[in-house]
DNA sequence: TTGTACGCGTTATCAT
DNA sequence: ATGATAACGCGTACAA
């Protein structure tokens, strides 16, 4: 059995009081207080038991990451950023999947599954528009949304600006000359929010170089996987007049095009330019290298925890928003990089 | 402010404990009751405080998952299956990183720093073996280690044959009709265990083979990463005698090394066969495709849980081990896969 | 079948 | 500067 505050307070003769003061690094307790509560907590190994304190406290110490999936690298990398991040305010993070189960966020959400385990969420949300909106009036746990960019004033916020990212990298492929550029990556209009701006990012382009709009080349993908990028761009392929560049919504749908490419008895960059989005570290040694767009996860994860440690000490403040910033980063699959 | 027990006890006018029979499931209670305490709680959105439960139950209903990098590949699709195993029976799982903090991993074992916020903890080890040995002592608390197998009766443990594993990979290599073979992941002797095996095995396929050991194609690796890859490989093939094959310890050493090979103007497998171990994603859309041997993480997963529960359970029952399958894939990087 | 009362281990309030 | 004691919200032994 592990020993309690009490059992160290008998120990040294005193009161539970002045151990808990001691364990606090409370300011007026004499040395020989001090001493002898120390003595005796190491002679017991106590350690504080942070159930109880939690009743008491109200604080738990763990934020919650919830993602689609885990495995993504994309998101497991910002997961390592955010347990660091997060262990340096001296919190330590749960993680939870939705997969691609609508109705497992809604319920992470509305808490009908969360009871008190923790005391912040950060959420990068699948969800849709209109589910967005709802949600504000859900929950009363903080609560700050990561990736998203559609900032209504009340929720926090640590958003990409996909509109941007996905205009920005459209615009590279056009910059190599090409004039064919499909798209893989975009979701119903009633869908997600992400998919639907970087469409919009993506039409936007192609609108400023005054190239058309071909409803041919903006292919679906269900889920952001290297599968759907190999059937996505198989199709592409297929089609009697294919694209001479693709602009994939996520990198680990880049990975499955490019496969689907070199299958096709095709060349990257050569006759086929690709480009991605995320930045994750398999594309910086696949082969060609991944031109992408870099998305800076140890600043999305720096700002999310700064935001809810913030949140959780002041409940009422206004729901700021901060935008992480992005950059093209050109690489061997679009012919412009140095290889390595 | 949520409501509590005895809110919902008021409001329908009967005692807490009434109230705890309906949440618990207890048999005899009147139906007039029931549906009485079932409405006060509809009305007042109650949900039970898991904390408070927990201080009294001293179950939490978490898991840790110890691992060295989340954003390891190989960790990540762990991961994933483990959520998932663990929801499965109602658990759910924090994830804590070791790095590659020596001193942070004994922390976590030995409870200097988890303080009763779990059941259980899935560990998958970087120790060294003479760490290991220690441990047994050192921790009361319900532990299962994943992938060692160095099994001395006193822990749970879930285990990959390391030695097998490794012997598989490097045996495909010589069936290609290889002849030197390099490894890369080796550690020094008072290491880490997993290298240590892998190395062992290594080794033997080399003798049952009757090729000779030659020192200068076992390349360390500090980290399982593609860096480090590159960078052994780059090495590797710099010498005066270069390898026909490359066995990695890992399938992220793996996509370094072949990365490594085409910049240094060879191919993979026609010059340089390459295999590694994980049977990540990546490997099966990689440019080749990368030969592996396959884990079973599904597999690992579910048995972690099915022994953490068991033990959660009863503390008392004697350790078991159970043994995870493996499995050589062969693919393109040794010239033995179809495409795709 | 249901109500009362205590304890889980802490922190916080009120004294002194 | 320190001691006694009341919460925190729940589960359950004991009573009724």
């Amino acid at each position: 059995m592990p020993a309690t505050l009490r059992d160290v307070a008998d120990r040294a003769n005193v009161s539970m009081r002045t151990v808990s003061n001691v364990m606090s690094g409370y300011e007026h307790v004499s040395e020989k207080m001090r001493s002898r509560v120390l003595a005796a907590i190491a002679d017991l190994d106590y350690r504080p038991n942070l159930v109880a304190r939690t009743l008491r406290t109200g604080r738990t110490g763990m934020l919650a990451l919830i993602v689609p999936e885990i495995d993504v690298p994309y998101f497991s990398e910002l997961a390592r950023d955010v347990i660091n991040a997060a262990a340096e305010v001296g919190y330590r993070v749960m993680i939870d999947q939705t997969g691609h189960d609508h109705e497992r966020e809604r319920q992470l959400l509305t808490g009908d599954d969360r009871t008190m385990l923790f005391d912040g969420i950060l959420f990068s949300p699948l969800v849709t528009r209109d589910e967005l909106r709802e949600m504000n009036t859900a929950t009363s746990m903080p609560l700050v949304l990561l990736g998203e960019h559609e900032f209504d004033g009340h929720y926090d916020h640590v958003a990409i600006d996909n509109v941007r990212a996905a205009r920005d990298a459209t615009a590279h492929l056009i910059s190599l000359g090409r004039t064919r550029i499909a798209a893989i990556g975009a979701q119903p209009a009633e869908s997600y929010a992400t998919p639907q701006q970087r469409t919009a990012g993506y039409e936007a382009a192609l609108r400023d170089a005054g190239l058309e709009l071909d409803a041919a080349l903006l292919h679906p993908a269900a889920h952001y996987s290297r599968a759907d990028g190999y059937a996505a761009a198989q199709e592409l392929l297929a089609a009697s007049d294919p694209p001479d560049a693709i602009f994939c919504y996520s990198d680990l749908l880049a990975m499955g095009a490019m496969r689907a490419v070199f299958d096709a008895g095709l060349r990257v960059p050569e006759d086929v330019a690709v480009i991605g989005i995320d930045d994750i570290e398999e594309g910086r040694y696949s082969r060609p290298t991944l031109s992408t767009v870099s998305l800076d996860t140890p600043f999305i994860a720096r700002s999310a925890v700064a935001r809810i440690t913030a949140r959780i000490e002041d409940p009422d403040a206004p729901a700021e928003e901060v935008v992480a910033p992005h950059a093209v980063i050109p690489r061997e699959s679009t012919g412009s990089g140095t290889p390595g």
